[in-house]
DNA sequence: ATCCGGTTAT
DNA sequence: ATAACGGGAT
């Protein structure tokens, strides 16, 4: 077992963090006020105390019984503990924060079993997102057509999703309120409706011209093969153009109330990796694409949730979880997020004093 | 791995 | 003035 002495520079003194390294690579993290100073700051036998600039926080790694051999295994310890550092020098309130536990998950993962607290970081993020107050809530494609009639929603459903991909929710909502107004929604009309017509109503989603052309393709499949419904199955779904993996399970889970597998979008793959939920088959890296996130992720959420996770975590990964400088500050379940504070947070969190963590 | 477009945040 | 946003097809 190791100390490693934290010290936050703008603010605060000192915290320890005690890590028990587990030879299984499971190592994990408890976090302690320093109580005395009756610990032996024994040899310090690494002259580069994880020094990167002047504002990065200090940070020392020393041993009770001079277990520690040599600088390998220090330094190795030593970029474990970064994370904590980083944390606590970032935290607000060190006190408060020191007492908690930093249970860094180590994830099983590729066993298929859950990972570490996984339902306490699912009720906090429930619990972030009562507010309703993201995008998602209001203008994703679950929405569309929720005033129609079953086949007719079924088919909006299908339009928002061909529209929607990589343009924001917003943008998409309008196009398909213009698509409505127009009674181009359904498969029949499309299928009759000039192409550039289209093409200007659904101005600006992204790729409008590519877009405009597969709806067009789809409204006469839909229209043909399935009297003016959508497909039902993943596999009709995937064959149709426009429409990806992505899209396929979210028109299951949406429009049929059929779930297959998890919708898994950008926000899905980002935040299960960030939590450490999913990991590459056998090995312990990150999975690269959204659909080893789906797999992976399949493994060991319960099947209740395969719906409910999309619009949870989207809402998440728009508020508070962002693609780019997460308001981990804001976060109640950071404590259990082994990514958390490790990106720049954004300045909503108050560390305006001394920009201490500008890049760490 | 690259292309497909416009909007919004930095 | 850029970079980032967000999936599918080749």
């Amino acid at each position: 077992m190791l100390h490693v002495r934290v010290r936050s520079p703008s603010t605060l003194g000192f915290a320890t963090a005690r890590i028990q390294f587990n030879r299984m690579s499971k190592t994990r993290f408890s976090v302690k006020p320093i109580q005395s100073k009756t610990e032996i700051p024994t040899s310090d036998p690494d002259p580069n105390p994880g020094s990167e600039n002047g504002s990065a926080a200090e940070l020392r790694v020393f041993s009770r019984r001079k277990r520690v051999k040599r600088t390998e295994e220090v330094q190795k310890l030593q970029l474990e503990a970064k994370p904590i550092a980083q944390k606590l020098a970032v935290l607000p309130d060190i006190e408060e924060f020191a007492y908690k536990k930093l249970n860094t998950s180590t994830n099983s993962i590729d066993t298929g079993k859950p990972p570490a607290n996984w339902e306490k970081v699912l009720d906090g993020i429930r619990k972030m997102r009562s507010s309703e107050d993201a995008p998602v809530d209001s203008m994703g494609c679950e929405k569309a057509g929720s005033s129609l009639p079953p086949k007719e929603r079924r088919f909006a459903v299908l339009v928002s999703s061909l529209l929607s991909s990589q343009t924001k929710d917003h943008v998409n909502h309008g196009a398909i309120q213009r698509l409505l107004q127009n009674d181009l929604l359904s498969a029949d009309s499309i299928d009759k409706a000039d192409e550039a017509t289209i093409k200007s109503l659904i101005y600006p989603v992204g790729f409008y011209t590519r877009k405009a052309s597969n709806l067009k393709k789809v409204a006469n499949i839909c229209l043909t093969k399935y009297d003016g419904d959508i497909p039902s199955s993943l596999e009709e779904l995937l064959s149709l153009p426009g429409i990806g993996p992505k899209m396929a399970h979210l028109v299951m889970n949406v429009g049929w109330n059929d779930v297959q597998g998890i919708c898994v979008d950008t926000h899905v793959h980002r935040i299960c990796n960030r939590l450490g939920w999913v990991s590459r088959p056998g090995k312990k890296q990150k999975t690269s694409t959204p659909e080893q996130t789906r797999e992976a992720l399949q493994l060991w959420l319960p099947k209740e949730e395969w719906d409910p996770i999309n619009p949870l975590l989207v809402g998440f990964g728009q508020t508070i979880c962002t693609p780019l400088r997460p308001r981990c500050g804001l976060c109640s379940v950071s404590e259990f997020c082994p990514s958390a504070f490790k990106e720049a947070s954004s300045p909503s969190s108050k560390s305006k004093k001394s920009g201490s963590n500008k890049k760490l």
